[in-house]
DNA sequence: CCCCAGTCCTGCGGGC
DNA sequence: TGCCCGCAGGACTGGG
């Protein structure tokens, strides 16, 4: 399930089309249900074709092209969306090609096994309506403790609850608040306004090393083995959880069994030897 | 403000 | 062995 390492390594797998022109984006004939564009497939062509593509960003769990008109196109691959450049893992979920002339990367696609991702083309106006700083938090690899502890320290919610909320902080999804809080020693369900100081430290330290780690190992693959880089090849992070999915086997660290939880209807996977309410 | 259940969707694994 | 149900969860919505 694409988080933000996995976004993030998306967005850099698709650099080299940066500076070229956007040749066309064609809606691929999925056999199982093309993919619903926003504005509709004509509107949608007539926008984005042989436009330059100015900048290749991420908001949070989403890749955002920039074309030359101000416009936005915004991927948000959801749980099982990719980016790739090279023959996909299954041809039958290809939704999207995307064809640039005058760059390095003249081919890309957009592929979605459930199909619960959007690929919308937003206007400078509705770019700040979706994704301005009233509907989504700061980028979780931006936060400090001042920072959580300001967006969450009045919050009577479980910390990890509130950790996947993305108007407080955006890009950490289940997989990783799992990790942040094994890593920072935090309680799953501790409550945000029982929360000290140095609490939040350690949390938002965790958070930048966890992700900035999984980044350089390129997202996490599970064992449903869902996502994939660009070329189609696995991430490496998985291999290093020590939570996530782990339910039963011994705590790494104290090697207490790893518990699995539910809150707000997601599973949580914590030690309970190694991660404390306080 | 915050919680909860339902929605979208497909593949997989547990249970019978 | 084979089939069916339920689970996986990111974002959003509507009701309490």
């Amino acid at each position: 399930m694409p988080e933000l390492p996995e976004v993030e390594t998306m967005r850099r797998g698709i650099l080299g089309a940066v500076g070229g022109r956007l040749v066309e984006v064609e809606r691929l004939a999925c056999p199982r249900k093309p993919i619903n564009l926003a504005p509709r497939v004509d509107a949608f062509r007539r926008r984005t074709t042989g436009q330059d593509i100015a900048a290749i960003d991420r908001i949070g769990k989403r890749v955002v092209l920039r074309l030359g008109s101000g416009d936005a196109i915004v991927i948000e691959p959801r749980m099982t969306g990719l980016v790739l450049t090279c023959d996909p893992p299954d041809p039958l979920y290809l939704r999207l090609r995307f064809t640039v002339s005058g760059a390095k990367l003249r081919e890309f696609w957009y592929w979605d096994r459930r199909g619960l991702g959007h690929v919308r083309l937003l206007t400078p106006a509705q770019q700040l309506a979706a994704l301005g700083p009233t509907k989504l938090g700061p980028d979780a690899l931006t936060v400090t403790a001042e920072l959580l502890r300001e967006r969450l320290g009045g919050s009577r919610r479980a910390i990890k609850v509130a950790l996947l909320d993305q108007k407080a902080v955006l890009g950490i999804g289940n997989l990783y608040a799992a990790e942040i809080l094994f890593v920072a020693g935090v309680h799953p369900a501790a409550r945000c306004d029982q929360l000290s100081r140095p609490v939040w430290r350690r949390i938002a330290d965790a958070t930048l090393a966890v992700l900035e780690e999984a980044i350089l190992y390129e997202g996490s693959t599970l064992s449903d083995g869902t996502y994939r880089n660009v070329l189609n090849q696995d991430g490496g992070y998985q291999n290093q959880h020590r939570v996530y999915d782990k339910a039963g086997e011994p705590c790494g660290h104290c090697g207490a069994p790893i518990r699995r939880i539910v809150q707000a209807q997601r599973a949580t996977f914590y030690c309970p030897g190694c991660q404390r309410r306080k």
